[in-house]
DNA sequence: CTTGACCTGTCTATAGCTTTACACTTCATG
DNA sequence: CATGAAGTGTAAAGCTATAGACAGGTCAAG
């Protein structure tokens, strides 16, 4: 008798109660056998139908949307999948699109309203602790250079780093990543 | 009198009307006198503090936060920013994930459920149809190389990619993106 | 004055949960 | 068998940032 009240099986699949009692609500994940007021049992075919659910939610399919997959696994499925793929791609586009806003507001001084001397220290340390790694600043700076060279040179400028260092940082952006 | 109604400011901001009634809801952009059931007149400064509401929401603050800086600006911005930049990276990681698995599970004819000939032709179709730039292609390869080689070659495989083909596109992966 | 287009304020709904509340169960221990 | 901790049931509200429905107001043209 695998048979799992909601708790254990939350714990087992690293969710909260709440939330398979919301699938359970929405009628996504129903425990086998339920009457009011009992305990839920959830057995190994709900186990099953549950890693399919987190399978999909791990690439962000809505709810919705696993439901109906699950209903008739072979309708739609491609579909779906491509439609999240394109969804996706916008949404990196915007993130990546936030980061340039914000670290633009970062190299305002009259945004931040105070006379911050931003040096480069400062920003290598802000990047870092933001969680970059070398590598992304690569990325960063190479995206940076190639939509708008000049104002990435007035950035670096803006760091009080010497212009001949400055040439080789752009070079550095446009060069392959090595680690 | 350069006074606006909710509808003339929403469009002039590209807004939908229900945000900034939102706005006014929430008490972070009020318009300047507004008795009940009157119509609400929003002048130029209220102007100008949407204008920037809006730059703190093209990098993705909440706007419980926006309204914290806008209130004393001098307090806290850096921090907001740089807080906003961690989860950004967390967040980006997080859909090239979720790409990830999505890009997996149309690679496993099982998981699709239908013997669907996965060739070469329809994957990158599926890619570019999901506006997928010949870049992000290249990037995409490239982090599946390096994250785990063995997959990638046999992802190939199952593109029915012959295997001198598969080389080369291994050795295009991680060479540098030249357009 | 009436028609119609285009407003407006107010209220409700959405996703995907989380949180809170409170009473009841189960189970290991003394 | 008593006790306390930990778990469970249900129900309800809260969350973000909007979108949409709905009844009524405004205004120019005819």
């Amino acid at each position: 008798m695998t048979s799992l009240t909601v708790g254990r099986l939350a714990r087992k699949f690293g969710l909260s109660r709440s939330t398979l009692l919301y699938y359970d609500a929405i009628g996504l994940l129903s425990p086998a056998g339920h009457v009011q007021g009992e305990y839920r049992q959830y057995g190994p075919s709900e186990e099953e139908r549950l890693e399919q659910i987190c399978r999909y939610r791990r690439a962000g399919i809505p709810l919705q949307e696993i439901k109906k997959i699950l209903e008739a696994p072979e309708t739609g499925l491609r579909d779906v999948l491509e439609r999240r793929l394109t969804d996706l791609n916008r949404e990196v586009r915007e993130l990546l699109d936030q980061q340039r806003v914000i670290t633009e507001l970062l190299q305002n001084p009259q945004l931040l309203q105070q006379s911050a001397l931003m040096t480069r220290e400062l920003w290598t340390d802000l990047l870092a602790h933001s969680g970059f790694s070398e590598e992304d600043m690569h990325r960063w700076h190479r995206s940076f250079e190639r939509k708008d060279p000049e104002k990435h040179r007035l950035f670096l400028q803006h760091l009080r780093i010497p212009a001949d260092e400055i040439e080789s940082i752009r070079q550095w952006a446009l060069s392959p990543w090595k680690a």
